[in-house]
DNA sequence: CGACGTGTTGAAGGAGCTCAATCTAAGTGG
DNA sequence: CCACTTAGATTGAGCTCCTTCAACACGTCG
């Protein structure tokens, strides 16, 4: 990890808390005045280790990175995918002692805020406060959305689930389109997030490929028929709890977003 | 679910976010202040349902709930098992549209609370407020834990997890001893809980009986070696974030709590 | 160029599933 | 108090989806 003094901006974690909740100039303005550290990690790097007791809170401004924990007898399971202006580690700021551990996915931008500064910022403007605790709680209902699919999908329905949702991910962040994106992961990490083997995901997607669902070509996903893809896979958006810049959860949504 | 007015307290929800932070004589008289409606609720009874849109939150004042959502496949993902002071269903309060189901294990006794009530609460008495967000957290980090039970453990491993958690839970809670309590799942609901069919967990169940590690008749659950039993459902309590009153975390904890 | 990380494919084995029957305990009505 | 009912626990046999192991292909990068 190399340091710098910092050119960017927290203007991405500013977008995604002003999706959450309403904020006035004044808020926003304390959100962007936070102090903060900025660092550039490589791929593989680690952001937070289990065990760790971080005195900063790590937010992903550009890059992906991947929350992760390993069980006993060596596996490992990915736990989320993050994307810029994703709060990574926002949970440790209250928790004390991290359960997981956060690695950058790719070359990343991470800025490191003070917990004191969050915690601050949080109870001393409701609404910004409002804005983080909700952040946390749409992260722990795609927790939920990801314990249902390892725990009661078929291998088919578990790779179509993150193929659409890592879509609407990047198409609601602005860092892409739903249908054509670049994959971050390799299938290793693909099979460690969907409780599988490397072998039986590519077998997977190589199904996809062939039934005309979907067209890979290395890392580069292109989505050829989203709707029955979202069918196999159960996705539906409602887990996200995607707003717009209003606020209104769901409002205005184009059709592929919704399920009947 | 039959209506009465409010002889149960909101104590035990008190009880629980005392836990999480340092709260003086005015922030818990403000908890217990909470407006609320009692329900009793028999066992099967939904107390919230997925795409409602919940008006009050419901906190759990006796007996067990779960959290559950259905794939498409017809099959069901129990997420979580909660019990006495558990809030389950917070994160209504600020996401407005319900992701999963919460339905009753047992007979049970429900406190809701309205929603403008518990933002008012949180945001005017910072320390209530994080004291809330807090149990948000842990209730997202025993997500994550299980999230890697149901994706990376094998079937033994998974039940005796859920069987080492559900102790040290209903312990930490005053609500049993670790190694010795009324289990309140049927082993179908088991099998929704740790992702495998119910013929399978009854099987895995038996094995650890006759390995000599537990010692079962009907639902109540005895566990004979803990530290063997620990060892193979890969069960450490840090992910439970378990503070003791003065907030200070894994303080003073009882050998059989943690793991090297 | 050679080496390494990643993707791809084949073949064989096994953990867990399905289907189906039987057993048990806890009601429930008479 | 007992026959009857029923939900849940238990057990067996066969099968399948996914794993394991192993080899090979491909692209990138020092």
């Amino acid at each position: 990890m190399n340091h710098l003094s910092g050119h960017p901006s927290l203007t991405p974690m500013l977008r995604k808390l002003m999706k959450w909740s309403a904020l006035d100039e004044e808020d926003q303005q304390a959100i962007l005045d936070l102090p903060h550290e900025i660092r550039r990690v490589d791929r593989g790097d680690y952001i937070v280790r289990e065990q760790d007791k971080p005195s900063h809170a790590a937010l992903l401004l550009s890059g992906f990175a991947y929350r992760h924990k390993f069980v006993g007898s060596g596996g490992r399971q990915i736990l989320s995918v993050h994307m810029s202006g994703d709060m990574v580690d926002l949970q440790n700021t209250l928790l004390r002692t991290a359960d997981h551990n956060v690695q950058a996915l790719s070359r990343a931008v991470v800025a490191f805020i003070p917990c004191r500064a969050i915690k601050e910022l949080a109870f001393g403007r409701p609404r910004v406060g409002m804005a983080m605790w909700y952040d946390t709680l749409v992260d722990g209902s795609i927790h939920r959305e990801w314990t249902a699919n390892v725990g009661r999908r078929d291998a088919r329905a578990r790779v179509a689930h993150v193929l659409c949702e890592f879509g609407v991910r990047l198409n609601d962040g602005d860092l892409g389109s739903p249908c054509t994106y670049e994959f971050p992961m390799t299938q290793e990490e693909f099979a460690d997030a969907v409780g599988l083997t490397p072998v039986h995901v590519n077998r997977t997607l190589k199904a996809l490929d062939r039934d005309g669902l979907t067209d890979r070509a290395h890392r580069s996903v292109s989505i050829k028929q989203w709707d029955r893809l979202a069918e196999i896979g159960d996705f539906s958006t409602n887990y996200l709890h995607i707003q717009d810049e209003q606020g209104r959860a769901g409002a205005d949504l184009p059709a592929w977003r919704m399920r009947p």
